[in-house]
DNA sequence: ACGGCTCTTACT
DNA sequence: TAGTAAGAG
């Protein structure tokens, strides 16, 4: 029913709305509750904060270390909290008492080790939840898992302020008759097609399909994805990001509600920019970020004209700090694009109403932010003899002040957008490109000093333990970007929706135990990764090299820019057929680094070629950060879409 | 159910 | 890299 619709039926009726600043919703209520519940969960474990009102946690150390110290079974008082959990397949009603099987199942002792571990999360994240309640009282659902996707499913099922468990053998059950639609990410297109090609109507339906085939239709990354999925095998892990990686602020004008003069454009562009401003000056201030793009989106309709159906187009540029210059930029941004829009369309008259075109939804928003390198948090501390790359107070103001972009003028034409760059000074770009050489020559020695130690090329047993594996391999600490949480009050007095908390401990994970098996045949040393630089470090760097004809990158060494293919049909045919998506690995150049060398040179290397267990030789502190550098990444979509020509005459969805 | 305002990710 | 599309809360 509509507010208005309720007030007429019900005249004293309170209706909760939020809240309206410089004539649009302002969110921060909300986003600020978030925070402060993310900050609650993320102290058992590595946490995600996957949207304004749902996170993810890897409890997978907190429940090792609960299973080896103090296990359910020797548990004297059961938490009444864990005892009303759900337990999927548990043998439910028949009158049997509830949370007494509750209470056998979660201290068994015969269970299956995954299973004990399930148990030890439901009862850590029974408590995260009272603690919820009890500092914010806000009331939270959540689901325990193998692995996000489930734990995702199972958050869902018992709300409100309740928590699901999916034990490791009810998850064929549970997927086999699931509505295809309910799983994440095919509540939408995908899932469509799914009905409507393949006729699958349910997460089981989709076992009949050969990986191949669904590598044919959707392409290799989902198609892969699809096959896991099916199987409940989910590769995708818990991030460590407490914080957004954008900002945005935006308001749609539906139908007569349209912008029809740039002057209108303007003045909510102003009100947007100020907003957004704010909020990125408050993640400067709270979290040492800075932003470093600016991004204009905007929809319109164009009367009478052949393609009226046009988008219109999204422009960016290096985002300056300030609100006047990003109103200002962001306004070049629009009229840039406007022009792009309207083609050749006679483009005249601006100021006075026009009959051509109208503005019905505008946002601005602010993204790649980076951590200011701190010398705390950062690895160029470890690039000794300066503090960092820009660690002081005055680079900081530097790089916020002098990073001045050229955004689009009034005057250009379009497809001067696109080659626009920033002309930038870049203050302390020697130095920075000193610290990097320094630091690699100082390196050496040490990480010499580790290899003989602990030689990083050793292959040993490594599909011996899943378990084990997965636990020292994802082992991290929190995100030290992330400490700056909002710790503003409880706000107390708005109720409603509760939160909703996923928790998921991926403990088969198969990924980390593959990317272990991958590594034997290459070289280990970190002298390559080191002279690369932290991009966070020099993120304007990047644009600077793409501007500088002399820049290239030298080639890799022959050892390392071939991975073996031997050493990956090995390892293929040793794995077993449930593989993460990300380990169906090829050579493909997935990322890399770039950056300057002093002389103008670059180095370029492949994310792929980077050993991954040198990681666990690094300072403890820096390693969460060189491992978010090398995550796991996805095959290029462009090769083969099988092997008969057929697959030139299919759909091309998702091509 | 739907609109508004965000946000992330994959792909080209 | 910029830009688009899709999916989600």
């Amino acid at each position: 029913m509509r507010g208005a619709e309720s007030k007429q039926v019900c005249p004293q009726i309170q209706l909760v709305q939020v809240p309206v600043a410089r004539g649009k919703a302002d969110l921060s209520t909300y986003r600020n509750a978030g925070s402060e519940v993310v900050s609650i969960l993320s102290r058992k474990g590595r946490c995600e904060r996957a949207s304004i009102d749902e996170v993810y946690l890897d409890l997978t150390d907190a429940a090792e270390t609960m299973l080896a110290e103090a296990p359910p079974e020797i548990l004297e008082v059961i938490d009444e909290e864990a005892l009303k959990s759900h337990v999927l397949g548990l043998n439910s009603e028949d009158g049997s008492d509830a949370k007494e099987s509750v209470r056998k199942w979660l201290c068994r002792n015969d269970a299956d080790r995954r299973d004990k571990l399930l148990a030890c999360g439901a009862f850590i994240v029974a408590e995260l939840r009272l603690q919820v309640l009890k500092e914010t009282e806000f009331t939270c659902s959540a689901g325990i898992a193998h692995n996000k996707i489930l734990a995702k499913l199972a958050s869902g099922m018992n709300k409100p302020a309740q928590q699901t468990v999916v034990p490791f053998s009810s998850v064929k059950v549970l997927l086999d008759s699931l509505p295809i639609k309910k799983m994440k990410q095919l509540g939408g297109k995908l899932g469509d097609s799914l009905q409507s090609d393949l006729g699958v109507n349910t997460v089981g339906d989709l076992l009949q399909f050969s990986e191949e085939k669904l590598q044919e239709r959707y392409g290799i990354n989902t198609g892969t994805w699809l096959w896991n999925i099916a199987r409940g095998i989910s590769g995708d892990e818990v991030e460590g990001r407490l914080l957004p990686k954008s900002h945005g602020s935006g308001k749609t004008f539906p139908g007569p509600q349209a912008l029809k003069t740039i002057a209108s454009v303007q003045h909510w562009l102003h009100e947007l920019c100020e907003e957004l401003s704010e909020r990125l000056q408050l993640d400067l201030d709270q979290n040492k970020r800075i932003a470093h793009t600016l991004v204009l989106h905007a929809t319109a309709y164009k009367v009478s004209d052949s393609d009226s159906h046009k988008k219109f187009p999204s422009k960016s540029c290096p985002l300056r700090y300030g609100t006047a210059k990003i109103q200002e930029d962001a306004l070049s941004l629009f009229q840039a694009a406007l022009r792009e829009y309207l083609g050749s369309y006679t483009a005249k008259m601006q100021g006075s109403q026009n009959n051509h075109w109208g503005i019905t939804s505008l946002s601005v928003s602010a993204s790649k932010i980076v951590p200011i390198p701190s010398g705390t948090a950062s690895i160029t501390k470890y690039f000794h003899g300066h503090p960092s790359c820009s660690s002081t107070k005055q680079s900081q103001n530097n790089l916020i002040e002098e990073a001045t972009p050229v955004p689009p003028s009034g005057n250009e034409s379009y497809s001067e957008v696109n080659v626009t760059k920033p002309q930038i000074e870049f203050p302390g770009e020697e130095t920075m490109i000193k610290y990097a050489e320094t630091s690699s020559d100082q390196l050496e020695d040490k990480i010499d000093l580790l290899n003989d130690q602990n030689p990083c090329c050793s292959s040993t047993n490594q599909a011996c333990d899943e378990f084990t594996q997965e636990t020292v391999l994802v082992s991290t600490s929190g995100n030290e970007h992330c400490s700056g949480m909002n710790q503003s009050q409880p706000m107390k007095n708005y109720s409603g929706e509760e939160s909703c908390v996923t928790l998921s401990m991926p403990s088969f994970n198969r990924q980390e135990q593959k990317r272990k098996a991958v590594k034997d045949k290459r070289t280990c040393s970190i002298l390559r990764f080191f002279k690369n630089q932290d991009p966070s470090c020099a993120p304007q760097k990047l644009e600077h090299v793409e501007n500088t004809e002399d820049v290239k990158a030298p080639p890799l060494s022959p050892g390392i820019q071939s991975r073996s293919n031997n050493c990956l049909d090995q390892n293929r045919s040793e794995l077993p057929k449930e593989r993460p998506p990300e380990d169906a690995g090829d050579s493909n150049v997935c990322g890399s680094f770039q950056i300057e060398h002093r002389r103008g040179g670059a180095w370029s290397y492949n994310i792929d070629e980077i050993d991954p267990s040198v990681i666990d030789e690094l300072p403890p502190e820096i390693q969460q950060e060189v491992r978010a550098w090398i995550r796991p990444h996805k095959r290029h979509n462009t090769v083969k879409r099988g092997s008969s020509i057929a697959h030139y005459f299919l759909p091309t969805k998702n091509t």
